[in-house]
DNA sequence: TTTGCTGCAAATAGTTTGCAGAGAC
DNA sequence: GTCTCTGCAAACTATTTGCAGCAAA
């Protein structure tokens, strides 16, 4: 995991290289990615932010994660049922292990894909560009409690 | 890749080991369901039975596709545009290669991911159930178009 | 001062649901 | 004849957009 502090001053910094204004409410978004505790939802992003901002709007967290997308500095997993979740912490493809029962997400460390990409370019004749891995289980808690 | 044929009959035999009636426009999906060629979508498959059945409604399409899933015999692919995909030839975890340029995808011949999972359940305390992985990239058709 | 950002509310798109009639068995 | 399935239309949910005022630089 990368030092959260670290990427939330990483990607400030792209921000204002490509002329983007810092409020407040873009900050507190980018604090809450940039460490992406759980792999946050934008609904989850929200609610933490309902006692700093009681009147922002959801629609300001959408505006802003897109924009961090668009910048490359978010990775987002979107799920079979519509959800969708961010990792603005290591915003490059990477597995994740993610629980059925309490949706949790975390970042297993695993031998890298990259013989496996490969593998499938000379195979299918496709430019591989990025791929997508996840493990559905259910987590060590989960397990204790059922 | 399944053979298409036997795929239909397993379907119908499953739907009527569950008791579940076999009408036409059933019929019809799980034909298409089995070969899912390309992947379809529920719109693709709408699109599909259009000629066959001019007065058949989406609805019907996803309540189908949604029995056949809810039977184990459809494989859902969901993306962070929300929109899903559907593999009834081959209802059980295998990688994805996916054009991003032309939506096309296709199933590679891959090395499972079994011993991966191995690795990731010891790590990770989890109890690993299914797992998911795509590659996303440009297939050789949209290379020479472009 | 300029320009982009925010909050609000309305619009949108994909999917699901209630209901009455049709059709499988 | 029974009970599920279908078509239609309305409902729903997550996300996006238009707009007027606000605030960062």
């Amino acid at each position: 995991m990368a030092d959260p502090e670290e990427r939330f001053e990483f990607i400030i910094k792209k921000l204002r290289e490509n002329d983007h204004k810092l409020t407040p409410q873009r900050l507190a978004v980018i604090k809450i990615l940039s460490q992406s505790d759980g792999h946050p939802s934008v609904d989850k992003i929200y609610e933490q932010l309902q006692d700093d901002f009681p009147t922002m709007s959801l629609a300001t967290v959408y505006r802003n994660v897109m924009l961090i997308k668009s910048l490359g500095e978010v990775l987002e997993l979107g799920f079979a049922d519509g959800s969708n979740r961010y990792d603005g912490n290591n915003p490059y493809p990477h597995p994740h292990v993610i629980c059925i029962r309490c949706n949790k997400i975390i970042d297993p460390d695993l031998a890298s894909l990259t013989d496996m990409a490969k593998e499938v370019a000379d195979e299918t004749g496709f430019e591989i560009l990025t791929h997508r891995l996840d493990f559905f289980g259910i987590c060590g808690d989960c397990k204790k409690t059922s």
